[in-house]
DNA sequence: GAATATATGAAATTTTTATAACATAAACGG
DNA sequence: CCGTTTATGTTATAAAAATTTCATATATTC
């Protein structure tokens, strides 16, 4: 009967949206801190969740439990488990009738990423790790939420990153000072746009390393770029999917960071307290009365 | 300080070969069944090591915890450390490593929508078709590229779509004319803002419609929020995913766009009309010689 | 092989925890 | 807005768990 081995977690996440307010409250806390939170008393785990002890009750009873230690021993049976099968659990998905479109996304990723190149990602990694090098970034009409999602990776691990600006005149000002020296990553899918193919003609003949993210029609500007990374864009639906894309942005992403860790960790700390003296300095900006 | 993040277990180990049949026989089964066992009372562990209950108490009292309790406690302690602090996570430096990564991309898409509750994707299809009502979306550090991809969405499809300012203080200029009309998007994953939160509430205090895009664990934003969409984020590496929110939003797009449709195309087709007309503007605004 | 020290367990006690019963508040449908 | 249903919290009670006490067993030393 119950052969699906569900992970109580699971079981949580699906129904979360039926409950009540006290309810999402215990399955907010139980799922931030599962499943620690579970095996404290009811008590405790009720005071974390701002609930009282028998809406916590009430609540596992809801998901068929026979009680509170019934509860914590379901708890630690799947400790058990997962020691056995660390994360190897397969899990078995549920379809619903709605998800065709679901299907084709999942689509997209696993064509594009079984599509992907490693070695091209290998090489890339290389190339953006040498901080001597800056790094401009420009997306399309599209494909510009994609590029600041690579900026934005990108600038947490390394000086000179950039994003080069969208308006014509002052995208010309900043291109007139790049050199051998400086990468330009582009993003063109299709309704491939003229004015990132000039660019990247631009930066080829003044000598830039030129990373371009495009389609599997590839954009023209395939024909000067140094690196070209391929996604899969195309669904049945009148949109492009930039979930492709944005799956090569991620595993690049997280090969630099492989690459760089030594140095990208004391940097995220050194980031995280001036983040924290800025906001120091907010609060404390009020003149004394 | 406390730099070695000692585990009972290790310490557990190191001395079990100065310990006393009986005591050797409770280390031997907490070790099995690390660290469930310990989480069961006190009589139940004695039972399973076949000693009594006191003796299992005077073990935990030699390894110096205060009580029984205190050893529980600091049993789930080391499972929260072991689970969620992200500087824990297991790192895998393996060459194939990219591979493995994307599996786990696609195992975040995949579980994604398979928790996608399609019902909830209607209900807010319907809201978005609503063109009185102005649409202000919010992103956070990470995702606000998320919230762009979405805002470009939307913007395509119908008019009074905003993105809300980044800094607090053009956001509350902002929030100040918000209304029971009004639907505010939020995009909060973990490292959860506490600005995003406060938006949530203010925005729902003014009775603005507040949908919340989050993750598995929920944003605290989600207990004044009138829909809430969650994805998985989760992977073996210190960054965080996009991939399943991605997901969300290009199913939602989708979604609006097939019932918006008869609008949409009209709308499309204006808006292509005018930029022909705003290019052709451009390179004809050079004076003749 | 006693005398002593140490380890262990049974039973009693204290404390905590889980739950039931009731009361109040919030949400809902007309 | 009303009455009704549903959700939640408070208080009281039962159950259980943890701990102490003390008796008994086992090992250790001379």
């Amino acid at each position: 009967m119950d052969a699906a081995p569900t992970v109580i977690a699971d079981r949580i996440s699906a129904i979360v949206n039926s409950m009540t307010r006290s309810e999402k409250r215990i399955a907010r806390v139980l799922l931030a801190r599962y499943p620690a939170v579970g095996l404290e008393s009811v008590t405790e785990f009720a005071k974390q969740a701002e609930v009282s002890a028998p809406t916590v009750l009430r609540f596992i009873a809801k998901l068929g439990f026979g009680g509170y230690p019934d509860f914590r021993r379901a708890l630690r049976e799947e400790i058990d488990e997962s020691q056995l099968n660390p994360l190897t659990k397969p899990r078995i998905e549920n379809i619903d009738a709605g998800t065709e479109y679901g299907n084709e996304l999942l689509g997209v990723v696993r064509s594009t990423l079984a599509e992907l190149d490693m070695g091209l990602v290998e090489k890339v990694t290389e190339l953006f790790s040498d901080e001597r090098r800056s790094i401009n970034i420009l997306g399309g009409d599209l494909t510009t939420t994609v590029a600041s999602h690579l900026f934005f990776h990108l600038r947490k691990m390394r000086r000179l990153v950039f994003s080069l600006p969208a308006t014509i005149q002052e995208r010309a000002d900043r291109i007139v000072d790049l050199g051998k020296r400086d990468i330009v990553v582009l993003f063109d899918i299709r309704r491939y746009q003229a004015d990132i193919i000039k660019t990247a003609r631009i930066a080829s003949q003044k000598g830039c390393t030129v990373v371009l993210f495009t389609d599997q029609w590839m954009s023209e500007a395939s024909e000067v770029a140094t690196h070209v990374f391929r996604a899969r864009v195309g669904t049945s639906s009148p949109w492009d999917s930039l979930l492709g894309l944005n799956a090569i942005v991620e595993t690049v992403a997280l090969s630099l960071d492989r690459r760089l860790w030594s140095m990208v960790r004391p940097r995220l700390e050194v980031m995280e307290r001036y983040k924290v003296d800025l906001l120091d300095q907010e609060t404390t900006s009020t003149p004394p009365e």
